[in-house]
DNA sequence: TGTACATCAGTGAACGCGCGTTCACTGATGTAC
DNA sequence: TGTACATCAGTGAACGCGCGTTCACTGATGTAC
């Protein structure tokens, strides 16, 4: 009895929507979901959402909502495996960045807009500069520095588009074996070592 | 009478197509358009374009493959505004990068499969690998090494993840005035200083 | 130059489809007495 | 503890819509003689 108004007759048909839409994003792609489809995978009838959701947006926003809660989980957890000092943090904090794109890849072009569906909501909005503040702070304690000072802000950024970029590169296939020859590993110290060199303070 | 099979009816209804088709994913997104509406803004019947295409992905792959060719011929006009030691040339190309992501953001979408239509075409790949062997060579000559080596391979693709990142952040509008505090010139400086710098030679 | 014919780009009507959404309803659960 | 009632999550049938694609067709253009 702890959780309250769940379990009347579904269970939680509202999270087993979001669950339902969030698996056929990832197996059909961005676009490649409808109410229909979730439905018939929570074995509901097309019409019990709306007891939930206004429409299909308001659905479509709760799951990028919690992907970008799982991935804000991810890089938090990433930063704080390491000590502030710690090169090795970076690199971590970049590969769970990584990691996420890799196995929520639908979600993850999703929340960055770049599918037909976009979507304007203060909640993601406020979200994302969450994930922003995460590098910020890693890349000001490891330069010994302020949070506002424009060279953090500036490196933070630098950090972000390169693995950004390295995301959507690798996760498209753009980036395969018979063009690029840098690790991935070797990339991440390469690109942590450019913007944040360990002894250098200007 | 130097167009040959042109001027029959409509004039040049198949390029007239892919147009209508990319203004439509320009203003309403990726997944924005149909046939049926492209047809309309073509003045022509639904039927039309069975003419030319065998189906709505042929329409699709051809769009695409004409923003990577307009993409290609800016990024190789921007190499060849500057010498090889420039270390402007750099920041042009980076631009040229950018500038196609800003002005055909939807385009851009679709050349990197963020969409929901995928499409695996080798004439799309090939496009795509010609695009990062202009970076790969530009970098070569800045560095003065074969563009077989390591160390340009891995600073190329550096570069291209990190200009690649900054364009979907960019147009994306996460990158937005009250975050991020580095100028997009400044930015770009940063980043072939970073993994470029002039008298570096290892 | 003029005529007969072949070509083929574009027509317009029709199709079946899956979709988002609405509607009056049903029936299980929670609550008041 | 038992009963009457209110709530509201989920039903299932229906709707109108725009879509991609097919079809037999039409009629303008190019070509052969």
């Amino acid at each position: 009895m702890i959780e309250k108004k769940k379990k009347y007759h579904h269970g939680d048909l509202k999270e087993q929507l979001v669950e339902s839409v969030r698996q056929l994003i990832e197996s059909h792609g961005p676009d490649g979901w409808s109410i229909a489809e979730a439905c018939r995978s929570a074995g509901v009838s097309t019409a019990a959402p709306y007891k939930h959701f206004k429409d299909r947006e308001e659905i479509l926003h709760e799951v990028i909502l919690s992907g970008m809660r799982r991935m804000g989980e991810a890089m938090q957890a990433a930063a704080d495996a390491y000590p502030a000092g710690d090169p090795e943090r970076i690199v971590a904090l970049g590969k769970s960045y990584i990691d996420f794109a890799r196995s929520e890849p639908g979600i993850f072009a999703l929340m960055f807009g770049m599918a037909g569906s976009r979507i304007e909501a203060p909640k993601l909005t406020e979200e994302g500069r969450g994930k922003f503040a995460i590098v910020i702070r890693v890349v000001a304690e490891h330069m010994g520095r302020s949070q506002d000072d424009p060279a953090v802000n500036a490196r933070a950024y630098a950090l972000w588009c390169a693995v950004h970029g390295h995301s959507f590169l690798a996760l498209d296939g753009k980036a395969d074996k018979t063009e690029i020859t840098v690790s991935e590993d070797d990339y991440l110290h390469l690109v942590g070592a450019a913007f944040l060199p360990p002894t250098k303070t200007d």
